[in-house]
RNA sequence: GCCGCGGUGGCGAAACUGGUAGCCGCGCUUGCUUCAGAAGCAAGUGACUUCACAGGUCAUACGGGUUCAAGUCCCGUCCGCGGCGCCA
């Protein structure tokens, strides 16, 4: 058979048949046997259908699954569908599409491209978060949080826009404005409800310690978004009335710096401060300005400070001076409590007095400058230093005044100690259809009333009893959802026509894949505990933060409604890099989408797969490119034409210096693939493959060991296997092999066979041989009579590899040094070791005895006098190098090495 | 702006705890094979220097620093990507 004959293709498509038949993927229960729960994140069902970010989630998560598999491990490689989310519902504002028959067109098409993949999932476990089957239990999951405590109700601003009497997404406000009617967009507080995220706040920073398998970086990123900091609140009496403003701080010890204290536009306090006096109109208006802009735009220390005088004093609780107090708009509502302390060793603080004229001071100074006055700075000095201006504080540094100041206050009942968080309580309301309906009715006599478990799920009605026009919520133009009974007292009642963040979904999909039809709870609670955590988790690292901190939060409140036994969800966690088209992670809007399908038909499933994960390690970022998508599909067909070529054996029973190569080839391949892909260098190990491949071919003619090539082979197909599975299933059957190679035992490799020095040999007496007849050519020579090898070992290499193995072991550079050279070689040429390379170069008579490393190589050269003498029947003299030889030897033959045929 | 990550040949990229920078692949060059093309096989391929080999010089965004030794560690700058709480 011609290599243009395979059909990659067919093939695949044979062997997911097969596979399908067979159930070879189903996951079931076992407790005698290890479990490995292998899990890619859930995808959001776009119109798009699957780009090739997605194919390298799922080729990552699948290669690895198969090892798992092979390792002999039962394992749970689930998949499913993030079903809800505004792009259905845009697409029905836009295009009036239905959104629920948008969304399974979505998932009916992604699936289709999954299956032609090839993936190893179970597919009887399948999930979609739209199903009334899951999203009851996102409902009765807020129903015990609500019973806890942990749902709750408050206000709380959303994007506006007034003219479409919506609330709309970050991603629906372009420039300030709203996307469909372009008018200037709000913020409109409103009664929304909040999971109580905060109150786990410092378990899910205190547990970031147990996931030692997580990238550091995620680890970092969640820990700077919980944000703790340990701090004190500090009570500012306002002058003239009966009232206190409270500000957080971790640095009390600029309290008699502080000169001025600002409000954040949001703060409760700010109409009665200015209630009837002069500034109240000027002040209102500054509120109403600043709240146009976003927390974001207001942090951004690059965006202008802006504030206004509310004509009120406070009192410094610590210098007892009068202080005038601000609106700011970099003063935010929600961190600390809304009022900033602010003096002269911070930045922004600085700055902004700078600009407004108000009074600073200076309370830590340099060491080194004892005249330390406000009137030299330009800007805010953030550094250590000398306490100054701080009372019995003087002459302290500002760390060791710091917690004696804080001490000192709160004795004097002026402050308080307090912990805070940058962390704020998840607010799940969303103003949409599409998403889970939050499970509560509001009763004008009862009040809030939750909905009764036994009446879950709250289901959406069909999407063509909505209207979906892009204004206001849809569910509350639903008459017959929107009314309902009050479940205490039977009268007509409103139900809660908000629905749920879609994280909320995707906060436990994990657990319903360990029982996606159980109907009596959320999950199975004996599956979970079998499955449970997930033992590898793989996904974008988009994800860092939000929902890979959700998804711990959940797991932690379903601990204790006794509901699951593990603190956390996922013990390994590998963020793959995204992979960018043109700079930009793929995404319709930007037009940038590469459709798998264009390689999937030309190539083969297996190519796709394979060239994706050989493209780059898989944290590291990508942009992707088509070229050289023909390489993995080369590869394919070198392996696929290696395995059913006819090669004709040796019939030595003793191993030649080729076999032994192989064999150790073989094994060394087979350590190296299995370390890779525990680290998850599946680039790597494809490389290390190519280079058996290569081996391979290279000998197939060579008359080889039987038993050694098949050998070979054999592992080849199964080293394959997890990254082109397909073409291993039919190289397995040419093998004329029993069973799948997907559920064959993964190889072991036998350490005692792996002889580095034997591949090494190997290649020298090739690179000599091929040298030798390149010489022959040019030198227009058919049959030498007699031939001299010089040979001119490569000392900088062997001297560096020596090297390289003595610093490893002693660690210490200049004891090594000492024992190659003297003390005037080591003054005349200093500690470098390029020198010490060179010198020993120009004198290799001065080479120290562990330098010399030659007898493997004369071995070599003594295979490479037989072959010869085999082949041109000439006398073969090897003369070993002295260098200067070496050097006549290429003058005589230029442009080639360094052989001499006489 | 803040938090996190990255910047290495013509291209995608490797490099263990600091120790020969560029594994593997693409592309390209030359040769073999072929009626021809495709495919395949063999050799070469960071840049500069040199008739050429040997050799040398310079190279991991930029500028400094630590070290016998830096892509790797430290400081600063520039650029790119992700996240920043209603995209998922």
């Amino acid at each position: 058979m011609s290599d243009a004959d395979i059909d990659f293709n067919k093939i695949a498509q044979k062997w997911q048949k097969k596979w399908a038949e067979a159930k070879i993927f189903k996951a079931k229960e076992d407790s005698k046997k290890k479990k490995a729960y292998i899990l890619a994140m859930y995808p959001y069902p776009s119109g798009e259908g699957i780009h090739m970010g997605h194919v390298r989630n799922y080729a990552i998560t699948d290669a690895y699954a198969r090892y798992k598999i092979m390792r002999g491990f039962n394992v749970l490689h689930p998949m499913g569908y993030d079903s809800f989310g505004l792009p259905a519902e845009n697409a029905a504002i836009k295009r009036h599409i239905n959104p629920k028959k948008w969304t399974e067109a979505n998932i009916a098409l992604m699936k289709s491209q999954q299956k032609l993949l090839g993936l190893s999932y179970d597919w009887d476990r399948e999930i979609a978060s739209h199903y009334p089957e899951y999203y009851r239990w996102n409902q009765w999951i807020f129903l015990k949080m609500l019973e806890k405590g942990l749902a709750y109700k408050k206000k709380a601003a959303a994007n506006w826009c007034p003219s479409c009497r919506t609330v709309l997404a970050n991603e629906q406000v372009h420039e300030g404005t709203c996307w469909r009617c372009h008018s200037q967009v709000e913020q409109k507080e409103l009664e929304q409800w909040f999971l109580k995220i905060t109150a786990y706040a410092d378990q899910l920073l205190a547990d970031l310690d147990k996931l030692g398998n997580w990238p550091e970086r995620v680890k970092i990123m969640q820990k700077n978004w919980i944000g703790k900091s340990q701090g004190v609140e500090i009570t500012f009496p306002v002058e003239g009335m009966k009232k206190t403003v409270p500000t957080f701080t971790t640095r009390a010890d600029t309290i008699f710096s502080v000169t001025f204290v600002v409000l954040a536009p949001e703060h409760p306090f700010i109409g009665e401060l200015t209630k009837g006096t002069k500034y109240e109109k000027e002040v209102a208006e500054f509120v109403k300005a600043a709240l146009h802009e976003s927390t974001i735009d207001r942090l951004n220390e690059e965006k202008e400070k802006k504030g206004v005088f509310t004509g009120r004093y406070a009192v410094n609780p610590a210098s007892k001076e009068k202080i005038p107090i601000w609106v700011a708009n970099f003063a935010v509502m929600e961190y600390g409590t809304g009022a900033v302390m602010c003096d002269a060793h911070d930045k922004r603080d600085f700055k902004f007095a700078k600009k407004y004229g108000i009074r600073l001071k200076v309370v830590i100074r340099p060491a080194d400058k004892p005249n330390f006055d406000v009137s030299q700075l330009a800007e805010a000095y953030t550094e250590d230093g000398l306490m100054i201006n701080s009372g019995q504080f003087n002459g302290l540094t500002n760390s060791e005044a710091l917690p004696k100041i804080a001490e000192w206050l709160v004795k004097n009942k002026d402050a308080k100690k307090v912990t805070n968080y940058k962390l704020r309580d998840w607010l799940i309301s969303r103003q949409r259809y599409w998403g889970t309906p939050i499970p509560i009715i509001y009763c004008k006599k009862c009040g809030t009333v939750p909905v009764h478990e036994k009446d879950l799920p709250i289901v959406l009605p069909e999407p063509e009893k909505v209207k979906f026009t892009g204004e206001g919520n849809p569910l509350d133009r639903c008459a017959e959802f929107a009314n309902a009974k009050c479940p205490k007292c039977g009268t007509a009642a409103k139900r809660e026509t908000d629905t749920m963040d879609t994280f909320v979904d995707s906060s436990w999909y994990f657990l319903r894949y360990c029982s996606n039809k159980e109907n009596k709870a959320p999950f199975d609670k004996k599956a979970a505990e079998y499955w449970l955590p997930v033992d590898q988790y793989i996904g974008g690292i988009e994800h860092a933060v939000m929902h890979l901190l959700y998804a711990r939060f959940f797991t932690k409140v379903l601990r204790d409604l006794k509901l699951v036994d593990v603190d956390e969800p996922f013990s390994n966690l590998l963020c793959q890099g995204m992979v960018l088209k043109d700079g930009y992670v793929m995404s319709k809007s930007r037009g940038n989408v590469v459709d798998p399908r264009v390689i999937i038909e030309k190539y083969g499933p297996d190519t796709a797969r394979l060239f994706i994960l050989f493209m780059a390690m898989p944290e590291k970022e990508l942009e992707w490119s088509d070229k050289g998508v023909e390489g993995s599909f080369r590869l394919l067909r070198k392996i696929y034409s290696l395995a059913t070529k006819k090669v004709s054996y040796g019939s030595s029973k003793e191993l030649s210096s080729k076999d032994k190569h192989i064999l150790s080839k073989t094994h060394s391949t087979i350590k190296k693939v299995t370390e890779l892909v525990e680290e998850f260098k599946l680039n790597a190990a494809i490389g290390a493959i190519i280079e058996l491949v290569n081996l391979l071919s290279k000998y197939s003619d060579d008359k080889v060991n039987k038993e050694v090539y098949k050998e070979a082979l054999n592992n080849l197909t199964l080293l394959v296997s997890p990254f082109a599975p397909h073409l291993a299933e039919e190289l397995w059957g040419l093998q004329k092999n029993k069973g799948f190679a997907s559920t064959q035992q993964w190889p072991e490799y036998e350490e005692e066979k792996i002889d580095k020095e034997a591949e090494a040999a190997e290649k020298l007496i090739h690179d000599i041989l091929s040298d030798f007849e390149t010489v022959l050519k040019l030198a227009g020579i058919e049959s030498p009579k007699e031939v001299t090898l010089v040979v001119a070992p490569s000392w900088k290499y062997e001297l560096f590899k020596i090297l390289k193995e003595e610093i490893k072991k002693t660690r210490d550079m200049r004891a090594l040094i000492n024992t190659c050279l003297s003390e005037k070689d080591l003054k005349t040429y200093g500690q470098d070791v390029a020198k010490i390379v060179q010198m020993i170069l120009k004198d290799p008579g001065k080479l120290p005895e562990i330098l010399i490393g030659k007898e493997k190589e004369l071995e070599a050269y003594e295979s490479v006098k037989e072959l010869i003498k085999e082949e041109y029947k000439a006398m073969v003299v090897i003369e070993t190098a002295e260098r200067s030889k070496e050097q006549k030897a290429k003058q005589a033959m230029p442009g080639k090495p360094a052989i001499i045929v006489k």
